[in-house]
DNA sequence: GGTTGCGCTACGAAAACAGTAGCGATAGGA
DNA sequence: TCCTATCGCTACTGTTTTCGTAGCGCAACC
């Protein structure tokens, strides 16, 4: 699947993660993100917008109509990863 | 989501992916993904058997009864992504 | 004894990422 | 008007990760 190419980077997964539910300034979004470089930040963000996931607004960054669709395929992903983890500690 | 280290790195998922229906040979598995490096695969390989999602055994490497868990909700997941990826060529 | 295929390792080169400082723009208050 | 604060974002250096390639040790088969 070629969203593989875009998901399967490093950050991108969790910069949609930490948007699921609110729109978060490039800096709050920073620190969400453990602190990632900003130029990395910049880039993941630059790809994503790019793929029409997330757009910046007058907010801040937010999931765009499709990065709400596919966010909300992410959420029994998180289930079953919630359980897994549980399972193996 | 603790997922998200495990799988929020290149070729992780890709790896899932490709053994999604079938058992595969170190080297079959390496050219269905693009020819990525062995000590590459071999880390990420390392990585999902520590994690219980893949194992080896005598038809080669295979998801484990969590990894085809997981993989099931891979699914739903690619056929949002075959639709985004047609949308937007 | 030679060939074939297996999982896997070693190692130098290239690419990605981390860490930190700071720019230009905008807005608000003293 | 100047100071401060915050915004998105860039630049630059050093570390870490990944790539690319060669090849090892082992087993099966002829």
């Amino acid at each position: 699947m070629q969203l593989l190419d875009l998901v399967g980077r490093r950050w991108t997964l969790r910069i949609l993660w930490e948007l699921r539910d609110a729109s978060l300034s490039f800096r709050a979004l920073r620190e969400r993100c453990d602190d990632l470089s900003p130029s990395v930040l910049n880039a993941r963000l630059a790809e994503l917008r790019d793929a029409g996931l997330v757009e910046l607004g007058d907010e801040g960054y937010a999931l765009s109509a499709e990065g709400r669709a596919l966010g909300q395929h992410l959420l029994p992903l998180d289930a079953w990863a919630r359980r897994w983890a549980a399972r193996r500690r």
